[in-house]
DNA sequence: GATGAATGAGGGTTCATTCAT
DNA sequence: TATGAATGAACCCTCATTCAT
């Protein structure tokens, strides 16, 4: 056993500085499958190839993993859709339609989705988690819709409407095509069409948005 | 009554026909505010006042007990709707609001609103009680709303569209409500005005439906 | 209600006297089927068609029921053997042929049959039921077996051996067939043939017992 | 050592490769001494010095812990009787004689017989396990008596018998011996004295066996 | 006499977390 | 740094026995 030995450092042998992103990798995988409380350490670790053991030496709990894994996925495609809508130059319709599929490319077609949806299924069980996702990516991603309606208001191509809840309603139907995704779907049952929902989607969201001669909202 | 023994408080009241009840009503409780799987059924019959052997009595296991919850409170909820749209007279127009308002003031404001979350939340990890779920509450009212764009749009109410999947965007909103109330609502994250949030969404949706001169879908 | 109704007794109204008998079958039955441990007191009592209260006014508690059931089927079988042997005048090796066929016939073809097996598997874990067995059972039918043997050997007709190990070899092979039937057998493993067995055994037996020439026993 | 500290027990002692078999030991202990239903894994894990969940490192479940217990010591055992018969080299009165004395050393006496004799209690409660013995013990030791007395009987030793009748009432001698060993007179009831029951029923066994001018066998 | 609702102490199994090596 | 053996508190479910009616 020369001292060479100990320098060799062979091509397979994982370097130390993979292991953190192979168990977010891994833990990604299993939180999207199963959600959060149903996501066994042991079968993270198994899916990365380390031991349970080693998964505590990079993170420091279940909790602390989840975050590190909404930090490493969901919050950098935020910032990607932040400078999208920034530096977009077009009409409003044309922006909208544009973020919102791809939102659902990005992050809905994805793993990523399950996230999203595990959020919506278990925040209510682990406050602590709940709270960090709102302010990192629930306030941001608001915050990032309501200046798009702004836009198009104050430019006139959308009618003025109470941004705030427009952005929840907005929002609605892509986060409940990710659930879905998540949920009845995933057990064969009930498909949808992505593509032809958020069609339909958007056909009635930009008439709705649009401005007409006579908005007939009185009932 | 001579003796202090008569008044001695027995090991356990009879309740009888009461006992089913209270235990439904205890479990909804409990499935609403945790969740499925994080459901101990020790706490549910402490909730009903009873040992965890006396739910036993009553419900074979979590699974039945849970469908038990859901028929005698979901389903005829649904039966309830079911005859509302038969039997309604006016325009659809109308017919959906009021649908959609009774629909957030039966079940959305009320703790049933919880089932629907938890179902989302969890039928990925429990396929018996998503089939269940399914054919019970689902495939039942989706043919609901269904059958009522159908009216709208036979009717010349309503712009002929893909109903499968506007069904599915319409119903999206509510359901997005629903599971708020039942997440980051919960954790006092975030809140929602229920109303305002309703108004604005049928807002866009007449808006969305109603039949223009030149639908611009056009992009 | 008139009081008519009180004394009328309609033939379909079991007679008190007879839940005794009909608990006791019905305990037979599961005790046979299950083993002692295994046999719920639910079960006995709904087999009987009663409720599991009532089976506490007749049996002060499983063990008690258990010692009735053996006390009304294999010790009256037990007397009739006894009766059989003390009335017996033909050969000894006729004697011992038609008792053990009798044997099998009356217990081992019957559930009964059963509770030996059971007293076997589970003696162990009830000695205070196995206490009461071993007087009332055991002991009687091993001193019946041991005057037979003792019949033989002063008539000339079998060879003196040692007739308490004698017994117990002789007792064996049908013991085993119960056990069998009632273990392996029961699992469609392994089937024997009762009758085949039987007669194999006997061949080797009154072999084995008869008076030779030169008995060679030596090895 | 400096510090009382450093003497502080640690909360477990890691035994790794030792464990299984501590396990094992354990397990068989309480197998036999309750049988398989009453045997609580709680205490197996107690017996063998550690926690409940550690018993679940090592074995998949309660049934999985019990075949491992019967691989490693009936079917060890059964191994090694098959080697004997195979090399014997005798008379076929002497294999036989010293195959069953050998069999009640080897297991008979030890607490081996327990297994047989929990086998034949429980197996009809436990189809799977019943499955899995069958197949791993009974058959292999029934071929082999069978193939001895084969060998027997074509050296002209033997008497020309049912071979599998017969493999199961020379059998049944000793598995009584084992199971009364575990039943009565583990309650100190009957008690039997093990070599002069095996010497009397060898007796009776090689003279029944034997080749006689003029089998008796009619009655 | 008869009922059956109620109990509660476990039994098998799971899993996040710890820590000696 | 990495391991993986070990823990122990839960969780779902069972069943002999009790007792008010």
């Amino acid at each position: 056993m020369p001292v060479a030995d100990t320098k060799a450092k062979p091509r397979w042998e994982r370097r130390k500085d993979a292991r953190p992103q192979e168990l977010l990798d891994a833990a990604l995988d299993l939180f999207v499958e199963r959600g959060y409380a149903a996501t066994r350490l042991d079968d993270v670790a198994a899916r990365a190839g380390v031991s349970k053991g080693t998964l505590y030496l990079y993170f420091e709990n279940k909790e602390e993993l989840f975050k590190a894994v909404v930090r490493a996925n969901l919050v950098s495609a935020l910032a990607e859709a932040e400078d999208y809508v920034a530096h977009y130059t077009g009409s409003s319709r044309e922006l909208l339609r544009g973020f919102i599929l791809r939102w659902w490319e990005r992050i809905g077609e994805t793993q990523l989705s399950g996230i999203s949806k595990l959020m919506m299924a278990e925040s209510g069980n682990f406050p602590d988690v709940a709270r960090f996702y709102h302010e990192e990516v629930i306030q941001r991603s608001h915050a990032l819709i309501i200046s798009l309606l702004e836009r198009g208001i104050s430019r006139g191509e959308f009618r003025p409407i109470d941004k705030v809840n427009a952005n929840l309603v907005i929002v609605a139907p892509v986060l409940m095509l990710m659930m879905w995704k998540h949920s009845f779907h995933s057990c064969r049952l009930e498909p949808i069409s992505a593509p032809a929902y958020l069609e339909c989607f958007l056909d009635l969201l930009l008439n709705g948005l649009q401005v007409t001669p006579a908005s007939p909202t009185t009932h």
